[in-house]
DNA sequence: TCCGTTCACTAGACCGGTTTATCATTGCCG
DNA sequence: CGGCAATGATAAACCGGTCTAGTGAACGGA
């Protein structure tokens, strides 16, 4: 048979359309024994709403989007945001809320992709990633007046609620913990010099070097790949008066440049320290296994989640959530200077 | 202003809704100078369809659904999934499909998303994965009628679809490979047993054994997991009798193997050979670097999501799709045993 | 007793498209 | 020139819900 509709209910249950929408959706207009008797019915001849009819009136999509532009076979390799995604997932779970995905080339084809699915009501809100330096999205998702988060801030974004780490503190850690044990010349391997917590990051390094006269701070630029993090990490080595510790911007690329670094004969930790701004089990496992700067990436996604859910129940407040600054997890890979 | 619909167009360019509907999905019944005129008007006032609205009429959602039955923290952890999905999205986008995503529980709670999806409209197809022995999803998909692809088969999946990689001949490529290496005692450590790709391997491993007559070959389950991985390592090297090559289900696992093997004192690969099933940049930084049977996971996502797109377009028909047969990749992991 | 309120419910418009039935023109052919 | 088909366009129904205005009855207070 067809699929039944609310119309179906209402001529069993000998009732109008319109009580059975009040019924269905717990709001008053009906009393409780029709309530009752309208859901029974509805159980009985296995009603499910339909969506797109729902979405028609102005109704939630009970779905949050997330555009991803990045090059996708990185994705994979990456594990921020497989971790990133679960743990968004596992809290909108929690409200039934699904997560809208897509992966694009680059941010203009975002762009186009927040408007169209805003203007076909596919998500009721949007969770924006890799905040750049004059973002053009924050623009578009103000002008699009849909509920949005950005991951990863703080920074220049307007109204749009955030949810951000305290990457100065961790990297001005991490440079003192360095600085402790006796290190003058810390290099620093960093990610898309056009994303914000790059920035954030390059500058605490700076700023740490002047404060605790560190003359050869610097900062590598790359693309986040292991092969550009190789890269960087030998030329620094190549280079006349090495770094004698380096600071990667992902597990991925430190693990990278551990691995170059024993290619060249470089003794981790004697002969350099190493310390990664990302933890996971790649950063675990290895040998030595590395200090990091950790944090629950999972964890940051449950929260971006929620701030999310927080945004929809009142667009027009903004939340800022800064959570737990990334902790300093010293493991092998780090050892004072031999002089 | 409000969203303009294909009222406004119509009003505009002096024609009614219907010719205005015809024109911009290219259909025949209106003039092509008339047709140019509409597409004139909807470009000037920036149109863009309403999902919603045409979902009503039955249209496409150009959308399609996968559901992970797993607890959403081992996602972020194991690499297959984020490739595996950065495939199958980078192959949707180009023909506009939005991956819609959810992490649920178990296998019952996967279902019941499935049902709301599909009656829901919210979704033009399915992608299942983890296929296990007597899946009960299966009937179900088969119920709804709506478009489905198994990622991993063969196996029981009645009318439905596959996209699947020989497992057997890989497993036995590898066992061979240890045998030629002259390996008697061999283990594995596999996934969960209820999934049909670890019943295969399992098999293809006993099979193996029978025939080339290698005494102790046994298959250890876990749950994927590094810390079961371990655990399931560490039985295996403590006990009499040890193996001198262990097999493991996922790069994730070897990888934890290997640390508990180092930290046991036992040598790899002198004295124990280790073979991933899986590869990715995890088993290639590690030292020694891992033996893995590779394949281009990215690459299965891509054919799974191509795969999808034919079913899509027509749904009659069944597709099974064998994908290339993960290949050995021999690295510092395995070595000859020392008699 | 009468009026004002509240409550339970109904009828019907509405959301933004698609589709069908219908109609007016025009062109062609015998 | 009459008849028929093809073409271009329209009006209105329809999809499955939500939501608002309105109705009738019950109830309470002065």
């Amino acid at each position: 048979m067809q699929r039944p509709t609310i119309a179906d209910i209402a001529l069993r249950a000998g009732v109008s359309k319109g009580a059975v929408s009040f019924a269905l959706n717990g709001r008053p207009g009906v009393s409780e024994a029709t309530r009752a008797r309208i859901l029974r019915v509805a159980e009985e001849i296995n009603w499910r709403p339909h969506s797109a009819a729902r979405a028609l009136g102005g109704a939630r999509a009970d779905a949050v989007g997330l555009v991803i532009a990045r090059p996708a076979r990185t994705l994979g390799v990456e594990p921020f945001f497989a971790r990133l995604l679960s743990g968004l997932q596992a809290e909108f779970s929690s409200q039934s809320i699904a997560l809208h995905l897509m992966i694009v080339e680059d941010t203009q084809a975002e762009i186009e992709i927040y408007r169209s699915w805003v203007s076909e009501r596919r998500v009721d809100g949007l969770v924006l990633i890799d905040l750049k330096v004059r973002d053009p999205r924050i623009a578009v998702v103000e002008q699009l007046e849909i509920p949005a988060v950005v991951v990863g801030g703080p920074g220049r974004h307007g109204r749009v609620s955030s949810v951000w780490a305290d990457d100065r503190a961790a990297m001005l850690s991490a440079v003192e913990y360095l600085a402790v044990l006796g290190h003058t010349r810390i290099a620093h391997v960093s990610g898309l010099p056009e994303f914000q917590h790059t920035q954030r990051r390059s500058r605490a390094l700076r700023d740490a070097a002047t404060r605790l006269t560190l003359p050869r701070a610097r900062s590598l630029h790359t693309d986040f790949s292991d092969a550009q993090g190789a890269a960087a990490t030998r030329k620094l080595l190549a280079g006349a008066g090495r770094p004698t510790a380096i600071i990667y911007d992902s597990d991925l690329m430190a693990v990278a440049g551990l691995g170059v670094a024993l290619e060249m004969g470089v003794a981790v930790p004697h002969e350099l320290s190493i310390v990664s701004f990302d933890d996971s089990v790649l950063a675990q496992l290895t040998h030595p296994s590395l200090t990091a700067l950790s944090r629950d990436t999972y964890r940051f996604g449950v929260q971006a989640a929620q701030t999310m859910m927080a945004v929809l129940a009142n667009p027009t407040k903004t939340k800022n959530h800064k959570t737990e600054t990334p902790r300093l997890i010293t493991r092998e890979s780090t050892s004072p200077t031999r002089n």
